[in-house]
DNA sequence: CCTTGACTCTATATTAACTATAGACATTAT
DNA sequence: ATAATGTCTATAGTTAATATAGAGTCAAGG
């Protein structure tokens, strides 16, 4: 049994991370020693554990709440954790594209700058002005 | 001069983003009819225009504010200007790196999915043990 | 024994960029 | 006249934490 802050530390998180993923329903509520002070065990770490690194994945904290229910039931089949991470990836793809988009419009607006004053400055130009602007196709 | 419904279809916006971006200081306060009702000019609708064609370039509301102010200042060297768009880039790449890392991470967990039961589901197993998790270098 | 420092507790506010909601008043259309 | 739409203010919710305030607890050193 320890405390907050050794479950933090062996999770490598912050303390007030674990509280924020009880109040979350994250973690379970732990059981409390006599000072009122939070008493974990190595059930808890592993679970923190596996929070932690759901999150490392950049998977979001609902969906993580979803693999944790799933987990408790072990003998269902798990096309629904397979489901998870390829709706995840999907998302990833299309943030790709969105980001590789615009760092192209940017590197664009920056290339036309000519270093003089800010009235001549062509990225404040373009960007006043959405309709001459060389990034095309990002407002329908 | 129109109002705030007109102003926000003008510049493919809410209304409540209209008044939002008030709040924040980045369009100035606007002259107000007999019913208390916002009216604004084009160089109302030109600012909220600049504002949002920021945004779909990702570039944030501070930053915008700067660019605000710069605009200010025709006579001024539009180096400030080419810094923001700079360090923008910049993140933006660094992002880049961090989603196609994740993609790849969760490409592999699912890659050695078997469909079968939960306890035996390697995606729940290696995102339940990060030490053999083939995720490698993202936590330090 | 007392104090200092480190740890824990709760509760609330902040972050980014909006979106949503509620309740009230004004305007426009039928 | 009535109904639908537009506008107003103020407040809360979203994500995943982080920061802060104020109070109680614990272990070690003087």
């Amino acid at each position: 049994m320890f405390k907050i802050g050794r479950l933090a530390e062996l999770a490598d998180c912050q303390v007030v991370t674990v509280r924020f993923y009880e109040k979350e329903g994250l973690l379970e509520k732990p059981t409390r020693g006599d000072n009122g002070y939070r008493l974990y065990g190595p059930a808890d770490l592993e679970r923190l554990k596996f929070i932690r690194h759901c999150r490392d994945h950049g998977i979001a904290l609902s969906d993580i709440k979803e693999l944790l229910k799933l987990r408790q039931t072990p003998g269902e089949n798990c096309q629904p954790v397979d489901t998870i991470v390829s709706v995840l990836i999907g998302r990833l793809e299309e943030q790709l594209k969105s980001i590789e988009r615009l760092r192209e419009n940017l590197v664009n607006l920056k290339g036309q700058c000519r270093s003089g004053t800010i009235a001549d400055c062509s990225i404040l130009q373009k960007l006043s002005d959405p309709d001459n602007c060389s990034c095309g196709e990002i407002r329908e």
